[in-house]
RNA sequence: GGGGGUGUAGUUCAGUUGGUUAGAACGCCUGCCUGUCACGCAGGAGGCCGCGAGUUCGAGUCUCGUCACUCCCGCCA
């Protein structure tokens, strides 16, 4: 028998009655009748109580136990009474009466509660994560993670994907976030990069001749946090495969993905494959944004035509100025009083636009200043184009292209908040597919790769002759959930002529490939097989299905906003005789 | 790098137009309590009101600065 228990804490039930039992865990909560004590002890797996009475020699003892201690403890199973059977715990038809116990480790008055839920404040947490992560809602969150983990592993090998471990110790690239930088002791001045993701790894792999590799790959990248996006390092399911097109990657990941969601949520509605797919440009235009969350209903149209020569002065003169108008239809909105309409317009104006404007559509007219001063056929055009009825409200967005976009999608998510009309308990996935190769930067007013340098362009080399290369349309497609980005993938590009003419484009010769990316570069002369894939984001998925709007609520260590781990002090300061080992040294700055 | 929010007891919060000794709940300590499971009852301890300036007869409250945390923008091919 196990020296610690003969049970854990949420197996013993009505069938051990009568039997002696030895259990191990946390105190969770006492409850002190003076005669009689109550003790709930706590395990990874449930909830036992405890009683003991003042017949029992040590009842002092055990009364002064401090909450979260760590013990042991023996008795017999008892029954109880019908009254005071607890339903809310697997074990509450039983209790274990006390015989003997052992503290095993006592615990100090604890910063926050763990039974219960009391909000504290998160770098209190942080630093005493190894307490955070006893309670409940936390714990739970890890062990998704563990299982939704451990599905992905079978659910690949079990569709013929090995998996492959790739570099941590990797080097440097050029292109795309911000390195982590680890110095080399054996080389003075040089670095190892942590990678951002195993890309060229994984295409080496396929040059390879894996076929089919997948990984759970650690991803390093230093930029900034968001509450969906962790500073320094996520996890991804990274895979590839050789020898396939597009839809044939869309058709091996999205049962694994819906199979996922399906078993590791209750009560929700999932797409199920094939997920439905929205050509970039298209998104763009009703959503404003490359990563729609289609629970929301509402869509963005565009009225740049319908406001030339309207009578509507201010959105004629920005049509002059190049810019463009979009316009929100919202159901139900008519009769908000004005505090809302004038509440939103300082929404928008504190996100630097010049306002919100609207229609009101109700008694079968328009209102509001925009309808006053339209031309009254521009206006019936408006009316029918956006096909408005009684009761909806038309938001209009006036800026450059780029911008407008990008607020539309904001007011969309905004209005379909204030409107309660975002559809509840469902997982909506969609591909976003044709992203254009090439965009105009126009800082440097230059032609940059928009996503991907190493996707094959839609065409190939046919495309890159033909066509302006900002129509050039790649091989990328993104999977967004819920207006999440869950994954990135492509085809890559494995025709070395074809990569030499994209970098051209984007003004790089020859040799910055051959420098830059020097192992693609000769892998490619070799027989590179045709290949493609992606990386679903594992913290994402699992922050979809614990149903949480911070990522770290499921990573078990994670840093603070500012990448820095409050339990373990890191970043930290270095000894020097380290650093001179390194052959580092810390410039000071004034200013620091 | 920039913008917003928050900061009062161990924790969550309240604190009036600036005005006596800064309150409550949970937690903690003490006592009482033999069927609780948010146990109950009584009492107690616990505060650099984030920090620093300033305005004022007087600042938790107003002003400026600063720090911490958080959300967002930039950034994340």
């Amino acid at each position: 028998m196990n020296q610690y228990r003969s049970h854990n804490c949420s197996e013993i039930s009505k069938k051990d009655i009568g039997k002696e039992v030895k259990i191990s865990g946390w105190l969770n909560k006492k409850r002190d009748h003076g005669g009689l004590l109550f003790l709930d002890l706590r395990d990874n797996y449930g909830i036992t109580q405890c009683v003991v009475d003042t017949e029992h020699d040590d009842f002092d003892k055990v009364e002064s136990i401090r909450l979260e201690s760590v013990l042991s403890v023996t008795g017999s199973v008892v029954e109880r009474s019908d009254e005071t059977i607890n339903r809310n715990i697997s074990t509450g038809e039983v209790e274990i009466k006390i015989k003997s116990f052992e503290v095993l480790n006592s615990s100090e008055v604890i910063p926050f509660q763990i039974s219960q839920e009391d909000d504290a404040p998160e770098d209190l947490r942080l630093k005493y994560r190894f307490l955070d992560l006893r309670k409940s809602r936390l714990h739970k969150n890890i062990l998704l993670r563990s299982n939704v983990i451990s599905a992905f592993r079978k659910k690949m090998t079990s569709r013929g994907f090995a998996e492959i471990q790739t570099p941590i110790l990797s080097s440097s690239s050029p292109e795309g976030a911000r390195d982590f930088l680890v110095p080399s002791r054996l080389h003075k001045g040089r670095f190892y990069a942590l990678p951002q993701a195993p890309q060229i790894f994984k295409q080496l792999l396929m040059v390879g001749g894996f076929d089919k590799y997948f990984q759970i790959a650690p991803c390093f990248r230093d930029e900034d946090a968001r509450a969906d996006r962790s500073p320094g390092e996520f996890y991804q399911l990274d895979f590839e495969m050789s020898f396939v097109s597009q839809s044939e990657i869309f058709e091996m990941i999205e049962p694994v993905i819906f199979e996922v969601f399906r078993e590791f949520s209750i009560n929700k509605k999932i797409s199920p494959p094939p997920f439905e797919v929205i050509k970039f440009s298209e998104a763009m235009d009703i959503f404003g944004t490359d990563k729609p969350d289609l629970r929301n209903p509402l869509i963005i149209q565009d009225f740049s035509k319908e406001f030339l020569d309207s009578g509507f002065k201010i959105f004629e003169d920005n049509l002059k100025k190049n810019m463009v108008i979009k316009g929100i239809k919202v159901p139900n909105s008519s009769k908000k009083p004005r505090t809302w309409f004038d509440k939103l317009n300082k929404w928008a104006r504190d996100l630097g636009q010049k306002g919100l404007g609207y229609i009101i559509f109700d008694d079968d007219e328009a209102k509001g200043p925009i309808a006053n001063n339209l031309k009254k056929e521009k206006l019936s055009i408006i009316i029918g184009n956006a096909a408005l009825k009684n009761g909806d409200c038309l938001f209009f967005i006036s800026n450059e292209r780029r911008n407008a976009e990008k607020f539309s999608s904001f007011a969309r998510e905004k209005l379909c908040d204030e409107i309660n009309l975002r559809e509840k308990g469902s997982f909506r996935f969609c591909w976003i597919v044709d992203y254009p190769m090439f965009e105009f930067n126009n800082e440097t007013k230059k032609i940059d790769f928009s996503h991907n340098p190493f996707s094959m362009p839609q065409g190939g080399m046919e495309a890159i002759k033909n066509y302006n290369p900002l129509e050039i349309i790649a091989w990328q497609f993104d999977i967004v959930c819920n207006g999440i980005e869950l994954s990135s993938g492509a085809i890559r590009n494995h025709k070395l002529d074809i990569m030499i003419e994209l970098f051209k484009i984007a003004g790089y010769e020859e040799n910055d490939i051959k420098r830059q990316f020097g192992a693609i570069y000769n892998a490619f002369k070799f027989g590179a097989p045709p290949h493609g894939g992606a990386a679903p984001g594992i913290d994402r998925i699992v922050m979809l299905l614990a149903e949480e709007i911070n990522l770290r609520e499921v990573v078990a260590f994670p840093l603070n906003q500012q990448a820095e781990d409050l339990m373990l002090g890191s970043p930290n300061l270095i000894a020097k005789n380290h650093l001179k080992e390194l052959r580092l040294k810390i410039e000071e700055n004034k200013n620091d």
